[in-house]
DNA sequence: CTGTATCCCCCTTGATACTG
DNA sequence: CAGTATCAAGGGGGATACAG
């Protein structure tokens, strides 16, 4: 199969893998939608914790990105001090198959426990 | 699920989505074991025809990599001139379900043709 | 053909301070 | 609490040359 490569005019190569690696790539995205995924709604702060590591900066970047993309809903909430929560959309819960597969292949692999 | 987030020594999160980024995240591993997947055993020549865009350096280095962690199999003939095969190994054959919710997942977003 | 080595640029990321 | 703005630093990645 796929003996057609797809190739735009730049040359770059146009395959499905390669369009979702384009919109969920990086070190965070899949992560993030893992937890809204099967965490459930998170607010900002929540999802801090959730991600050591991670700093100011790269969440609230990584989050517009995956807003803008439709994949995470964002819900403000105007009260004092504000509140705002981000969950899966619709659009976001596509992509669970791929977030099953990879945790399964990482647990599967040992990236869990003891190591 | 998964209320317990596993955390290392130095606050690193250690979730299987994590582990499995590490080992087959970036921008050309996927891509390149899709191709030893499904299109088979590859030359090295053959595959950088196959990824537009990539370096040389990139390309060895990537494939050097995923050799070391034994998801594909490198066999050199000592011929001249050199021929030097990759394909997928058992261990990367584990990667599929992985390709193939990527795959599906990019074509049903619009990933591919007249766009 | 199949790589490795070197140099170097630029882009991502981090740290920090500031805002609503 | 939930971000944005700014600046600086580091390293990932590109171009090129060289090697087996």
């Amino acid at each position: 199969m796929t003996e057609e490569i797809q190739v735009d005019d730049h040359g770059k190569l146009k395959c499905s893998i390669d369009y979702t690696l384009n919109k969920v790539g990086g070190k965070w995205k899949l992560v993030i939608l893992w937890h809204v995924t099967f965490d459930g709604t998170q607010r900002y702060n929540e999802l801090r914790r959730l991600l050591p590591g991670i700093t100011h900066k790269m969440l609230s970047q990584q989050l517009k990105e995956l807003e803008q993309d439709g994949l995470v809903v964002r819900t403000q909430y105007n009260e004092m001090p504000p509140r705002v929560e981000y969950s899966v959309s619709e659009k976001g819960l596509t992509l669970k198959p791929v977030l099953e597969a990879m945790h399964l292949w990482g647990t599967e692999q040992g990236g869990l426990a003891g190591e």
